[in-house]
DNA sequence: CATAAACACATTGCATAACTATGTATTTTA
DNA sequence: TAAAATACATAGTTATGCAATGTGTTTATG
C-alpha cells in the first residue's frame, strides 16, 4: 500500500536516527567503519550503505563527537577506528532525552 | 554542549517523524491545518512551523493518504479540514510497525 | 479607535542528510 | 582466475524541515 511513499518515508526517518544509533553503538566499544555497519545491522536489522556511513562519521568527527585513528593491519587495508569523545557522550545524553521524549509523545497519540 | 549540532539533529529527526505524527493525530479526528499544529503541540510538545505543516499536508494529500475539504465559517477565513483515507490508514499501520521496531532496536543498544 | 496579536491559508529558498552509483585497493573464497 | 568480501571514499540526486515572507480576517488591548 503506497510502497513508494513508505520507502521514501523510511529513508527520511533515518535522517538523524542513524547518527543517534551510531553514537549509541560506539558508546561502550570502539569500532572501525565497516565493522560499525555490521554491528548496526546485527543489533538493529538496519542496513546502512557505505555511502551513508562514511560521510556520517566524517560529520560526527567534524562536530567533535568522535575521534578516529588509523590502525595498520599485519595484512590488508588499514582500518579507521572511531571513539566517542567527552563531548560526544554529553551530546548523546541530550539526544537520548529528546528521543525518549519523542517516543513517549508518539505512544500517547498512537 | 554542541548546541548547534543538537539543534540541527533535532530538526533532522523530525524529517519523516512529523508525517507520522500528523497521520496519527488525524487517525481518530479530523482537523484543519492550524488546529493540527495546536493539537500536535498540545499532545507532543512538538512545535511545527506553518511553513512545515502546509507543504507536509499537501504532500500527504498528493500521496493519497489524506483528503481535504474547505469548510466556510460564518465569520472568518475558511478552514481546510483533513481526513485520513483508507490508504492513509493502511500506510499509517505500516509506518507504526517500522517505528516500533526502530524503537525496540534503539532500546536494545542504548 | 487604532494597533498588535492571533487566526488561517500559502510559497520560496536554504541547509542537511540518506541513497545510488562509482571508484580504489586488498584479501579470501569458489 | 574470477568473484565476493573487506575497507576506505566521493559526487550527484532527492526529500524535507525551517526561516522568511506574503495575504487577509478577527479578536484583544492600550
Amino acid at each position: 500500500m503506497n510502497e513508494n511513499f513508505l520507502h521514501k518515508w523510511k529513508s527520511q526517518v533515518k535522517k538523524g536516527t542513524l547518527a543517534f544509533i551510531a553514537l549509541n553503538v560506539l558508546k561502550d566499544h570502539e569500532y572501525y567503519g565497516y565493522e560499525l555497519i555490521e554491528q548496526i545491522k546485527k543489533n538493529t536489522r538496519i542496513e546502512i550503505a557505505e555511502g551513508t556511513l562514511y560521510p556520517l562519521m566524517n560529520r560526527l568527527k567534524k562536530e567533535g563527537l568522535v575521534t578516529s585513528k588509523w590502525v595498520e593491519q599485519t595484512s590488508g587495508i588499514p582500518r579507521k577506528y572511531y571513539t566517542l569523545t567527552n563531548t560526544g557522550e554529553a551530546t548523546l545524553s541530550e539526544m537520548s532525552n529528546f528521543w525518549f521524549d519523542l517516543e513517549k509523545s508518539i505512544k500517547r497519540i498512537s
